[in-house]
DNA sequence: TTCCAACTGAAAATGTTTTTCATTTAGAAA
DNA sequence: TTTCTAAATGAAAAACATTTTCAGTTGGAA
């Protein structure tokens, strides 16, 4: 068992020299106790819950300090990339559903054959990777099924 | 050796009863040519040369039908995902320049394996991987450690 | 040719992110 | 504890990205 990832997140800050303010604390919890990705905004909308003078500006700049010392990661899809979710302090993907939104972190992803194939073929030194699943989560896809089932049998 | 990427397009175009216009032409172009990304902006102010009164709604409209055709796709980073690049008909990944944006194209990303795995571990139904690379290609690799040997000599 | 669904540009609306700035605050040092 | 300062804050405005609306135009099938 891991130790909450907000505890983590604050000694982090603290390693850095950051401050844990108020309204830090606010937006960390939210992202933390999260296991959906989550827009500026809708953290902004949770975090004011227990912080209501929050400012959205701040949820942005506090965004920005997560990511860069790597706690939280953007989630991309296809259609838009304005989503962050938690991640452990290391390298980790996430497994995402399509439907709910509810994601899965898994960190051994394998790529060192194919990143030595392409860098053999292609002449470029790789550096950085980015790889994100989607798909649908054991419970969209029970009660989709069970939806099907329903309308058959009408 | 295959066929220019535009004139598939075209006839993706003709196929889903859409029709070839000067403005989309002018888009088609551009796409089609580029070896890098390109964002809305860059597209639009390149497409202006050949079709000056060319409005960048069209060119947000323009990519929009191609990635659902299937003929460009976003290209995602870290820090933004704002730039499209043109792709085969089909599955494809992209290897990109970190430092000029200079893309490579390989399909054989080889994650049957990870992903049966992460079925059976997780219970989730997987339906859509996005993999991208990113790092420094051969020119700008040549060009960097040319800087560092200079450097050095000083 | 005719005709119409598809397409267009311009303008305005909407949404997202960054910058600026005067004020406040966490937490190290005294 | 109190003092002090770099770091952090919210509000407002600016900047940037994207979508909607709408009246007019056009490609290409009939």
């Amino acid at each position: 068992m891991s130790a909450p990832i907000s505890h983590d997140m604050r000694d982090g800050l603290r390693e850095h020299r950051r401050k844990l303010t108020r309204p830090r604390q606010a937006i960390l919890d939210i992202i933390a106790s999260a296991d959906h990705h989550l827009t500026p905004a809708a953290i902004h909308k949770r975090a004011r819950k227990k912080y209501p003078h929050l400012g959205l500006v701040t949820v942005y700049r506090t965004l920005d300090l997560l990511t860069e010392l790597g706690y939280v990661q953007r989630v991309h899809f296809d259609d838009g990339c304005h989503s962050y979710i938690a991640a452990p302090h290391g390298h980790a993907h996430h497994l995402v559903c399509s439907t709910c939104g509810k994601a899965q972190e898994f960190s051994d992803c394998d790529l060192d054959a194919l990143i030595a194939t392409l860098q053999r073929k292609t002449g470029f030194e790789i550096s950085v990777h980015m790889l994100e699943l989607m798909g649908r989560c054991p419970a969209c896809a029970a009660s989709q099924k069970a939806l099907t089932r329903q309308a058959r049998s009408q």
